[in-house]
This record gives structure tokens, sequence and C-alpha cells, in this order.
DNA sequence: AGATAATCGGAGGCTGTCTCCGGTTGCAGG
DNA sequence: CCTGCAACCGGAGACAGCCTCCGATTATCT
């Protein structure tokens, strides 16, 4: 009775499937960043070398594809969150994250459109990012609530939703200065009431 | 020599071309709102009853009907905002039309796409629209920085990309609580720095 | 009414999405 | 080693939407 994969197990993936996933990824993050959300498919296919049935059977939708290329984007983010809320005060760590947000999210254009479900949106297919993202969010305006320098009743998802209206028109000239100016003054829109 | 129209004046339109015209937009306002701005084209043309090449001849693109369909939209706010400048104090003026602004651009899904581009993309399409909001709430900045309600180095873009974000999430539940909640805190923001 | 110019609308080319399935290839167990 | 099975590969093709083209139709002017 030594080794019996009977049902339970699912077995190791083989090595060309694997590979045949990583190059799809590596192909579909530069056509995304260049062409934009709804670049076409068979052409990433092609480009990796492979079938459009093999591209269809790792990412049945073009939303799993584009979840798992901003995948690794998303969880930069939130360890950021971590490291901030361990080295600068409250309001700077938040200011800080806020601006390191808009910085990623301006980066790949892919992002943005399917932030709409991070918030909230219909679609499910997002929702590990959405706890990453509420969490790194919720986490730092807590500390900045509890150290006074924030208002109590401050949700943060409305930050949020700020931020990503800010990532939307990145493209427009002068976006960071606006953005670091919005980020300015959602923080002292945060602050208590004196 | 009573008329003559060799050439300069192009010929009223046809009464049956203003008809479809019309028609074609009424179906388009529908199609937009319920499928979003990725609708089916061809679709509406069928629903409108004329043939898919009436409907390319009178809107080329996907986009010149998307802002014909939304300019009314644009007009009545940009209208909104000359009549709260001259109804409230500078505050509750910008404030009010902030949050009519969420308000209208979430009832028109369609309508935050175009918005990319009214806030400085690429597309020169609704160079229109962008001239009527950007004066809309150039006008109401300008008053209650004047009245000293707002600080003075404020970019009225600033808080239209931030606006225009809380419109891209409308769909979420609660939207309107927390579109009231931004605005609140986007304008106690700009106030001038005590 | 007749000429003229604009409009109508559907057929069809094109492109991209997604499915289906025969052929191929890696992965155990004998 | 080698054999069988399960999983994988990839391209053909059905389908849908976008947009163009052009013969037939219809309004407008003289």
């Amino acid at each position: 009775m030594a080794k019996k994969r009977s049902q339970s197990v699912p077995r190791k993936p083989r090595t060309d499937a694997q590979r045949n996933r990583e190059r799809i990824l590596e192909v579909a993050k530069e056509a995304f960043t260049r062409f934009g959300a709804d670049a076409s498919l068979d052409d990433m296919a092609r480009q990796a070398g492979v079938g459009a049935g093999t591209l269809y059977r790792h990412f049945p939708t073009r939303d799993t594809l584009i979840e798992a290329v901003y995948r690794g984007e998303v969880e930069k983010i939130a360890a950021a969150q971590r490291k901030f809320a361990a080295t600068l005060p409250p309001v700077e760590a938040l200011r800080a994250w806020m601006l390191l947000f808009v910085d990623h999210i301006a980066a790949k254009q892919i992002i943005a459109p399917a932030l709409n479900s991070v918030v909230g949106g219909p679609s499910k297919l997002y929702e590990g990012s959405r706890v990453l993202i509420q969490g790194a969010i919720d986490a730092l305006v807590k500390r900045a609530i509890k150290s006074g320098d924030i208002r109590k009743d401050l949700d943060p998802f409305d930050l949020l939703r700020a931020l990503i209206g800010a990532s939307y028109t990145a493209s427009a000239p002068g976006w960071q200065q606006s953005a670091r100016r919005l980020v300015d003054i959602l923080i002292t829109g945060s602050r208590p009431r004196k």
C-alpha cells in the first residue's frame, strides 16, 4: 500500500503544460500592456507558439487570464503595505501606499477595468485580489485611526474608489502630479474634524 | 436669381433620415445602458428597423454614437452648474454639482469609458463635452476660491478624476452613500489650510 | 412630372472568440 | 524497458459582431 492515487490526488501537472502556461502568461502580460484589455487572445496563442485550444484550456475566459496576469502585481501591492506599516508613521504609510497603488495600477492599463469588480462589481472572479487590496488599505486606515490621525468613521472603500478614478485617467499628461495632489486632498479630507 | 444652392448650402436633411437618426439614438441609449458600452451595433440597427449601413452612415464609429447619446446628459449637467451657482452658496453649489455629476454619470454606464477622454485621453472625439464639463467645474471652483472656502491652488481636474472613479464603481451596493462621503472628503480636503 | 442627388438596407468580407476532437506525449506500473 | 492510459496539444471550423459596398428606393428641386 505504498502509493495509490486512485482519485483524490490530482497528479502533478505535466512539465510541458506547465511550460506552456508560463509562456502564455508572459506573452499575455506583454500583449495586455501594449494593446489594452481586449488584445486578441488568438494572437497571444500564436505568439506563445501554442494552439488556441491550449490557451483556452488553461484560461477558460479572458478574465481568468487577466486575473492570472495581474495577480503578481496585486501581491506586490499587498506586500508593500506591510513594509510601509512597519517603517513609517501611520499617515505617511497610508500616503505612501496610496501613491504606490496609483503608480502600479497606472502602469498596467489592464488592471483598471478589472478593478471594477475588485471594489464590488458583479463578477466574483477577482475575489482573491479584492481581499488582498482591501486587507491592505483596511490595515493602514485602522492604524491611522488608532493614532488619531484619521476620522473614526472613514470607510477605506471610499478612498479606494477615488484612487481607481485617478488610475483610470493615468494616460493624461501630468497625471503623476495630479495623483499626488489627489492623495493629499483625500488624506486631508480624512483627518478628524477638529 | 432667387435661390441658388449650387454648392454652398448643404440642403436640409431628408425627413426620413432625420427620423431614422432619432430612432437609432433612442434604441442606442437603451441598449448602452442595458448592455454597457460594447452592445452590438448590428442589434441596434435591427431593433431600430434600419439596415446596418444606415446606422454606420449616421454614426461612422461606435464612439460617435456614444457621444451623440450622452451629449444631452452632459448638457444637463452643465446647465445645472449655472442653476446651482445662482441659488446656492459657493461650497454648497460645488457639493451639489459634484453629487449630481456622480448621479448622472452612474446612471449611464456608457459615459464612464468615454470620460477617459474627457479628462484628457488621446481621443479628440469628446472635445465638446470636455469643454462643457470642465467649464462647469472650473466656474464652481473659482467661485469657491474667491469666497475663501477653497484652497487657491486647487486644480479642478483633480476633483474630476476622483469623481470619475466613484462613477466607475457605481454598480456596487451602497455606492450612493459612498459617493456622498467621498464628495465630503474631497471638499474638506480642498479647504484652505488654516 | 422628371431629373438629380441623397438615402436606404442587406449581402458579404473580415476578424476575433471559443469549442471540439483526432493525434500526440508524458507518466506510472508491470 | 515498454505498454496503456490519461492528459495534453493544436488546428479546423461554427459563430457573432464590425464595417463596407452598391443597386434599388425615395425625397427634393425645377
